[in-house]
Order: structure tokens, then C-alpha cells, then sequence
DNA sequence: AGTGATATACACCGATCGGTTTCCTTTCGT
DNA sequence: ACGAAAGGAAACCGATCGGTGTATATCACT
């Protein structure tokens, strides 16, 4: 019995979707889709209404989990600064693996130059939540410009995210928390 | 007269590369490339061996104006400081452009996952050179760890242009040269 | 057992992909 | 003025693209 076999076949293609797109690139075609997942190209059509669609669910359908993955595990007891450093530890320690490729949502974003894509408003929506929470953290940690620093945070967490998913780039000596850490100084963030 | 009429066929074709596959991503079809150079598919594949060569081949060609672009225009008068500070300058200034789409060397390395194609390699080489210019300024500039600094530099260059490219940030406001200031600071480098 | 919904397999659509070939015109050296 | 060579237009190649139509099989429910 496959992993996949519990999931329904909706589920499968969304799953399949996320797996091949951030493996491949978006341009991975719908058969190769539908082949990973097990469904046919005629259930697909009747599940989601273009394949720009499906890439958009599959996004939309891993927010919850990506967000989980960057959330502190105790965010009570932690600080603002643990909270925001956290963030980039997990990022840190997600780029060693063989197969990471980045941040899927900011390739995406790259991959696909039209904005107005539905896969790219979830991508730029996910983007902006991950900004607006640096942000809320910063105010809390007392940082100078709160606005400043969360902008400064997203900066190195693309640049890092897309620069070890490219493979021109190693995080796993801790380069984007030290580089987080002289910032949250700078800024002024206890 | 057309701006592309004094070129040669080759150098039209490198150019229409170049445009448009920074416009559309390097997907971008051979026959869209042709008609915008007005050469025919048969001369294309006498100058190159496949659409990836012309790919790369544009890329490299582009290299000597991109460099000069980052340069300072006074290298001797300028500190290392100046000089790394032109550098985002420069960047904050061409993000305000309408066609700006981000760096296309890291475009094309998020485009392409294969690290073996030949246009991903003249990128990483880019990149490659790019880190090591940061160093030689760090190190003239008396930073703590020249090395680490540098590769802060390219993931606040890379964070800042891939966003500024995806249109998710603005760089109007000077938030790269601030950036890399607090940087700069928090390293020692005069 | 019968029925309607759901899923599959698969041929098919026009368009485009990277790449090749054929034919014809233009250009250039002599 | 002539012949070779280069270049352009367009047909053509097999493959794949996103998407549909059709006929068959599987399933749950009554």
C-alpha cells in the first residue's frame, strides 16, 4: 500500500502538484501530474477548472504547513528575537537537505513573471504574511523602525532562501542568522 | 532604420535572447527569438549549436556591461565602503524601472533548476565573481571576517533584486543601502 | 439487481516545442 | 558577368503542450 493511497485523488493532485512544480518548475506538465498522482487527465478537469488553477490550489493548500514550520515551537516563552530567529534557523536547517530548492513561493514568483497568475497571489500573499509577522515581532521586540527591520528580515530570508536553492549558497554554518542577528542589533531589537 | 539594423545577425539574435528571455523567462520559444532578431531559424543554428548555447551565450555576453554597471565610475578615489555602497545604489536605481525584472543571473538559475546547463553555469560564475569582488572590499576595507561579510552582501543583493524583480518590494526608499550599511557597520569595515 | 455518480483509459484537438530540410533569392569575390 | 556561398521563408519532423470527447469500468446506495 503506497503512501498516497489514503488520500483522496483531489488531494493526490494537489499533493503531486507541489511535489513535481517545485521539483520541476511550474511549466511541468499536466500529464506528468496526473501520472504522479495516479488520477486521470479527465478527473483533474473535473477538480479544478485550468492547470494554472490546480498550481494555485496545491500553493495555497501547503500554507498552513509552512507556516506551522516557521512558527516557534513554544511562542509563549519564547522572545520576539527567538521567534524571528527561529524563523531563519528552521530555513538554515531545511537547505541541507538533497532535494530543497528554495522557498517555493518566491520561485514561483520568479518562474512565473505575470503577477496577475493566480499561483502568484498566493505566493505574493504569502510573502506579505511572512512580512507583516517580522513586523508585529519587531514592534514587540522594541526595534527602531519596525516597518524598516521586517522588510530587512524578508530581504535575507528570499536572498538566503533562493541563493541555497539555487546551490550557490550554504546556510548550514549559520550565515543567515548571523546576518539576522547584526541586524535585530542594528535595529535596535532586544 | 531600426536600432538593431547595424548589428550583425548574431549579435541580434544574442540580444533578442537576452531581452526576452529576461522578459518571458528563458521558456521563451526559438521562433519568438528569431522573429524579434529578424533571423531566420536556419542562420540561428549555424551561429549556435542549440537554443541552451544561445542562452548562454547571451548571458556571457552581457557579463563586461553588467560589470561596468556595479562599477564605481571613480574606483580610485572611492573607498571600499563607496564602493560596495555604489553597488546597491546602482540596484536601487535600476528596481525603479517599469521592465525591471530582477538580476538575470539568478533568474535564470531559479528558472533552470539544472545546475549542469550551460546557461546556469555562466550564472553561477556570475554570482561566483560577484562574491569575490565583495571579499576583496571587505578585506581592503578592514572587515572582521571578509569572507562572511561577503557573502551577506550577495543575499542582501540577491533578497533585494529577486523581490524588487517579483514586484512583492521596493527599493526606492534606500532599504538595500540600508541594509548593507547596519551591515557594514556590525562588520568593522571603515 | 438496478441506478446514478465517479473514475478510468485513450483517442483526439489545435498549437507550440526544439530542430532539420528544402527551395529560392540575395550577395559577394573574381 | 559569372559561380559559389550565405541567408531567408517556410514546410516539415516527432514530441509535447493544455484541454476535450467518448466510451467503459467501478462504486455506493436503495
Amino acid at each position: 500500500m503506497a503512501s498516497t493511497d489514503k488520500l483522496s485523488p483531489r488531494d493526490r493532485l494537489l499533493d503531486a502538484a507541489a511535489r513535481l512544480s517545485y521539483r520541476d518548475g511550474v511549466s511541468v506538465g499536466i500529464e506528468a501530474l496526473c501520472r504522479e498522482a495516479g488520477v486521470s487527465k479527465r478527473s483533474m478537469y473535473q477538480f479544478f477548472d485550468s492547470k494554472d488553477a490546480m498550481l494555485a490550489a496545491s500553493l495555497e493548500q501547503r500554507v498552513p504547513g509552512y507556516d506551522a514550520q516557521l512558527a516557534h515551537p513554544d511562542p509563549r516563552s519564547a522572545s520576539p528575537r527567538e521567534r524571528v530567529l527561529h524563523v531563519f534557523g528552521r530555513l538554515e536547517r531545511a537547505s541541507v537537505s538533497a532535494d530543497y530548492h528554495g522557498c517555493p513561493y518566491l520561485a514561483v514568483l520568479v518562474e512565473l513573471k505575470n503577477p496577475e497568475h493566480p499561483a502568484s497571489i498566493v505566493a505574493r500573499t504569502v510573502k506579505e504574511r511572512l512580512a507583516e509577522t517580522f513586523r508585529a515581532e519587531a514592534e514587540r521586540g522594541g526595534a527602531r523602525d519596525p516597518e524598516l527591520l521586517a522588510r530587512q528580515l524578508v530581504l535575507v530570508f528570499d536572498g538566503a532562501s533562493a541563493r541555497a536553492g539555487a546551490g550557490v549558497e550554504r546556510l548550514d554554518d549559520g550565515l543567515a542568522t548571523k546576518t539576522v542577528t547584526a541586524l535585530l542589533d542594528a535595529a535596535g531589537m532586544e
